[in-house]
RNA sequence: GGUGCCUUAGCUCAGUUGGUAGAGCAACGGACUGAAAAUCCGUGUGUCCCUGGUUCGAUUCCUGGAGGCACCA
């Protein structure tokens, strides 16, 4: 039996990942699985950077626009989905490409997350309700108690990773602690993966361009459509919240474009840090020539 | 042309009764196992416009330049 390999491309935001994956995609003959936690809500698309239509049909895309901002979907979700998907695929093909920006989406594919038991939403709400009225010291405590070996390394200013922790200890009455092993999983295909990189200069003129473009084709109005929707979780998402904030006359326009393009850049800087430090990425200029791409696939592969 | 004011971090500015300086924003570094485009932590990065002079010591005081702004001609 032929050896599966996933080539896994990654890079900060407005690199070019997307023209990149497709090149690989069709000279491999093969499909692209996106892992770019964003672009899985269908109602997001202009401020997502979704890939075009003519890109869509350059090479078969899964989890673009799957899912509804209504759903609440999980990495967990996804490694359970993004598997299941290679496994039929890897019937057909020997490769596969995945793509996309959000660092956890990917190492979930790649390396995979220990297992956690479902929690039951409501304590995750019962926790928020705590944090805003009686404060971080309260969930500080709680975690603590419940589970001090984590609450000797987690990071105690963080609501969100405080909330993780405690949810998970309170809703299998472990500690969360309990629940990492830190191992990589198994899995039944290799994966070569390739980073886009540039200068930071290059990669802040691409940002400024696409969000300039967003504009021009209509950001303002898809944003408007979801305005009911403000506070869900996929909302809060660069591009989205500022928006809101012009069209309820709190921001200009302009100061919303140049906040967009701030927080996007910030973005792109939390994305090279996460992908800094995985060691296993091979790292290529973003002009780098299909050819000369495909060429270092090809020696990582063997 | 004259008079006055200004010139300090990438930007807007504060400050030093003479002992080489600090805020906001921007930027940069980092963490992060089911909220991840989220969330959180850390860091001043500087010919104090140039030039002489006074002084143990000048970004600070004085001379002379340069640039900017305002007013008067």
């Amino acid at each position: 039996m032929p050896k599966k390999t996933l080539i896994s491309i990654v890079g900060p935001t407005a690199i070019g990942k997307t023209a990149k994956a497709i090149s690989l995609a069709r000279y491999f003959d093969t499909e692209i699985i996106s892992s770019d936690s964003r672009q899985f809500y269908r109602e997001m698309e202009i401020g997502t950077a979704v890939p075009s239509k003519k890109e869509l049909a350059a090479a078969r895309h899964h989890f673009i626009q799957h899912k509804s901002i209504l759903d609440t979907y999980s990495v967990g979700d996804f490694e359970r989905d993004a598997l299941q998907l290679l496994q039929s695929l890897f019937r057909k093909k020997d490769v596969t490409v995945m793509v996309g920006g959000s660092g956890l989406y990917n190492d979930a594919v790649v390396s995979g997350l220990d297992e956690f038991p479902p929690i039951d939403p409501d304590i995750r709400k019962q926790l928020n309700r705590i944090l805003k009225e009686d404060g971080l010291e309260t969930l500080r405590e709680e975690l603590q108690r419940r589970d001090p070996s984590y609450y000797a390394q987690v990071d105690r200013e963080n609501p969100h990773r405080l909330i993780r922790a405690l949810e998970v200890c309170i809703g299998t009455d472990k500690p969360y602690s309990s629940f990492l092993s830190r191992e990589k999983k198994h899995r039944p295909f290799r994966t070569v993966a390739i980073g886009l990189e540039a200068d930071r200069e290059r990669i802040y003129e691409r940002i400024d361009t696409r969000v300039d473009g967003m504009i021009e084709n209509g950001l303002i109005e898809e944003v408007r459509g979801l305005q009911k929707h403000k506070h869900r979780n996929a909302l809060r998402t660069v591009g989205y919240q500022e928006i809101f904030n012009f069209i309820e006359g709190k921001w200009t326009l302009e100061f919303a474009i140049s906040e967009i393009k701030k927080n996007t850049r910030r973005f792109a800087k939390r994305q090279m840090t996460w992908f800094r430090k995985n060691k296993d990425i091979l790292w290529v200029s973003h002009d780098i020539s299909d050819a000369e791409l495909i060429s270092k696939v090809e020696i990582r592969e063997k």
